[in-house]
DNA sequence: TCTTGCACCTCTAGTCGCTAGAGGATGTAG
DNA sequence: CTACATCCTCTAGCGACTAGAGGTGCAAGA
């Protein structure tokens, strides 16, 4: 068992060292074992653990929502159900967002292809954010 | 001229009493004048300004972004060109983050179309996290 | 052996854009 | 005159980190 400093399971993970300690101090990643000069050294469970949650989080679950697949993936004859809730209701998060980023996206383009690169008063990003009766989504 | 209370502005600009207050705090909205009893006391700028601002937001816009866009509705003979930057800028990044919340969608939905509702180890929930080589995008 | 220099340690405070709550003053309707 | 809503200021909290200060550990070269 070589020792895998917090530097190294950094590399390893893709998660910053900063990162990593926070984990740590907010009960998502286990103490690992100290070196006697007190430095972190961390097992490949801990690695493992770390790729489960950088990749949860690049899924933009949340923290808490982390939390819960953890401890379910720790006890596999538990019925998965929690864990798809929790993909579910993130799946329809993301769509919405999608949605109204969709929205967004449609109103910029108008703004930006509405300018005339000329002054201030005949600008239509100006205009538009002034006025919300020109936008194209009045309901938001 | 009647007094518009902060309450009132609130509930004509939609933008909630703490945060007009927060943004006065922040430069973002001029201080109004105070009432005998020191209480706020807006004028229909303050309203069109809190407009703005509050449509801005929708759009995504940073307060910094949404500071340089008032400055620019101030001074309408200046050139539009820092708007239409700001706007594309915006634009751009919600154009990527569409892309990665698509992305983002398919691998949920694989995810939860593969859970058999039945006990964790055979869960894709847990399974896809915990082994990112069988994401789908194992660029991100 | 010494020293250089990077990686590590803890701790606190800052980021963004609000939001919540305490504790008190003001304004208005009945 | 008394409720009661609304207002005031101030501080602290949210999520998920990130930055920096001030100090220690450790491996490699001179």
């Amino acid at each position: 068992m070589k020792k895998i400093t917090i530097g190294e399971a950094a590399r390893q993970s893709g998660v910053k060292v900063p990162t990593i300690r926070y984990y740590e101090s907010i009960g998502l990643l286990a103490e690992p074992e100290r070196s006697e000069g007190n430095q972190r050294s961390y097992e490949q469970s801990h690695l493992h653990r770390l790729a489960f949650i950088r990749h949860a989080r690049e899924l933009g679950f949340e923290i808490d929502a982390i939390r819960t697949l953890l401890t379910l993936q720790d006890d596999p004859h538990q019925s998965c159900a929690s864990a798809d809730a929790i993909a579910k209701a993130r799946l329809i998060e993301v769509e919405q967002r999608i949605r109204s980023l969709t929205a967004l996206k449609a109103e910029l383009e108008m703004m930006v292809k509405g300018c005339g690169h000329g002054r201030v008063d005949q600008c239509r990003v100006i205009e538009v954010l002034a006025d919300h009766g020109e936008c194209m989504h009045p309901q938001h």
